[in-house]
DNA sequence: TTTATAACTGAACAAACGATCAGTTAAAAT
DNA sequence: ATTTTAACTGATCGTTTGTTCAGTTATAAA
């Protein structure tokens, strides 16, 4: 697997130089070239800078979008509304396959969208804002991911069901592990620049294992105490 | 253990004006100050806003380091180098306490100074700006901690020594796993404004719990293969 | 009290920044 | 071919920023 970034924006013409584009063309060029562009460099990143990278005049920014803060709203929408896949939320709970493989699954999809470098930094970037909008994702990836996940552990230890006994907090605490375990990786390779030492797909597989061994170890603890 | 005090501020002495410090006091002052505040608000921060939390005007900062890059420099030192303890060191390698004992003890005592604040944030707002410092501290906590960490699991499993068969990378991408969870708590925490559900005491039971029972499994399946 | 030292201030400069707008020109409509 | 539309430019403004420096004043030595 690969987690190389996706580019189907159009590219500037060489031989045939289409100057003026139609208004939706370049709005998604404008917000495309945006999210690299503040990916790399953060929200301070001048606008005078980013239009040099697009070939245009910095005031044609101003066109599009009415003032800084409106085209970094658009970014965020790129990145984090734009980029949920729901499929994901699909594979934790089918039953028909192993629980180990529908983790291992999921979390290898979930990285080619999650451990980009545009993904990665700009996650970052918006916190260290204090944007709520990472607040909000994390508790929708919460919902979505990780209580469901210790629900589908519950399944497997043959525990009682969250209706049966309520989902205990360490329960999803122990769920957390495995993103913070991903979200670490894409980290230490687009922030601080220490390569990963194996392959991508075995660390996650191996995560998943560490997780279920100790799921196994703890939760049948967890569910006992209060 | 508790991680809610560390955000630090100097604030201007109300009931004892002395208006006038000492080179080496002042320069300590301005050193701390500049910690909270660059943690707070990033590097681009000014340095007006700065003198004014500091109760001084913005010129003796410069009088104090020769320009912004250098005061910045010095947050470097007092964060990373400053703040490493080589005790951590010691309990790992120490056989007459139960491994899980000594890991839990270890990460108790080194999340006191690495959940902080003004800890978690320098780490990221300097790794975004693309500084090599993170790099050298994450080799520095590979080769002083992750590595020993693995080489008492080979003895905790009753597996060759190092020397008969060296560690494999991915044993210590295992031992990353424990690192990434409990920086990804500070992260949630002081970044990203998603509070923790448990005690942070507890957490790092079941991390250092989770790693060895996931150890317990993986790592003979490891050094079998390549 | 007087003098000498050095901690500190206030004003200013040049560069960089987001934002504005009157004017220009490519491309579609007639 | 001519007109109309709208994508785009170039120049400029006000603000914020790091940095400098001549001058001020608290503090301790004399």
């Amino acid at each position: 697997m690969s987690i190389e970034q996706t580019k189907t924006e159009v590219v500037p013409q060489e031989g045939q130089p289409r100057k003026r584009m139609k208004r939706e063309d370049r709005d998604r060029e404008i917000a495309k070239a945006a999210v690299a562009f503040f990916a790399e460099v953060g929200f301070d990143g001048d606008t005078r800078e980013l239009a040099r990278r697009l070939g245009v005049t910095q005031s044609l920014i101003f066109r599009y979008f009415p003032n800084k803060a409106a085209l970094i709203e658009r970014v965020y929408q790129e990145v984090y509304v734009g980029r949920w896949n729901p499929y994901w939320e699909t594979i934790i709970a089918d039953r028909s396959v192993p629980l180990q493989d529908r983790l291992v699954r999921l979390y290898k999809d979930y990285s080619r969208v999650s451990l980009t470098y545009d993904w990665v930094r700009i996650f970052m970037f918006s916190g260290l804002k204090g944007e709520d909008i990472n607040t909000r994702y994390l508790k929708f990836l919460r919902s979505r991911i990780l209580e469901p996940i210790a629900i589908e552990v519950r399944a497997e230890l043959g525990l009682p069901t969250p209706e049966e006994l309520p989902l205990k907090m360490s329960e999803i605490e122990l769920a957390w592990g495995i993103n913070s375990r991903i979200f670490y990786l894409g980290q230490r390779k687009w922030i601080f620049n220490v390569p990963l030492d194996i392959e991508l797909d075995q660390i996650i597989e191996h995560t998943i294992i560490t997780y279920l061994s100790g799921a196994k170890t703890v939760v049948p603890m967890l569910i006992k105490q209060d």
